[in-house]
DNA sequence: CCATTACATTCGATAATCCGTATATACGAA
DNA sequence: TTCGTATATACGGATTATCGAATGTAATGG
């Protein structure tokens, strides 16, 4: 009798996704993701320059809409791509990856995080 | 001295090309071109059931986005996905079609593509 | 307990998007 | 020229997105 309000995890409308995809600072966030596998919300805020705020909204936005998974461990959220993504999606954000990894906004946000200093996931930090 | 003013057609920002497809309408115009190599406003707009001035003011978008060409023959506009587009975003795009031809509102759309009487392509009409 | 750091959310304003309706334009036939 | 069909655009309103600034919450350490 709970038919009406189960929640299947249906697959996502594909127009849904790409809203999810429209916006500039969300795909920033999603090329760094794409290969670096985890980041915590501090790692993004540095590698884009961009507000704590904005960059948390827009990572809930795209967690709604079941293209990322978070976690947190200690006092980081770790944001990554949701493993049970459909496959297609996967191929667009590849697809999407490998054709503008080489132009900006993209080489800047890498290069920013591969200089970060203090990275949450470094070990023996002293 | 004309350097600022000059149009190269420079590579589309990839956000950019995802907002044009981030909406139904234009999703399942971009579906039916995918498989369909051309069609003409009023193809779209029997196959997908809306409004002409709906389906003609997406097209619009979508080529000013860079995705689709446009074709007049007598009193017919003939829409096309555009030669010259950056092999991703094909990719993008037939990735798209594999994944959802077989789901709604896909399915339909053909369908009623496909029992179209009258379409303006049509060899010998009487 | 308090202070600090990381992250999330709310609020209010601005801007962008989307639509229906109405109208304009283009072309071909008569 | 006048009509009919096909397509494009303009207008106005409703909805939705996005943002900065401020505030709230969670975890850690002292």
């Amino acid at each position: 009798m709970a038919a009406q309000t189960e929640r299947v995890a249906n697959e996502p409308v594909a127009h849904e996704i790409f809203q999810a995809l429209a916006d500039d600072t969300r795909l920033r966030c999603l090329m760094l993701l794409s290969t670096h596998g985890e980041l915590c919300v501090c790692e993004l805020v540095h590698a884009l320059e961009l507000s704590q705020p904005k960059i948390s909204r827009h990572l809930k936005l795209l967690r709604d809409a079941g293209v990322l998974a978070d976690r947190r461990e200690r006092i980081w959220v770790y944001y990554r791509i949701r493993e049970q993504l459909p496959a297609w999606i996967g191929d667009v954000i590849n697809s999407t990856w490998q054709a503008n990894a080489q132009r900006e906004p993209f080489i800047s946000d890498t290069q920013r995080l591969a200089t970060m200093a203090d990275r949450p996931g470094d070990r023996c930090p002293g």
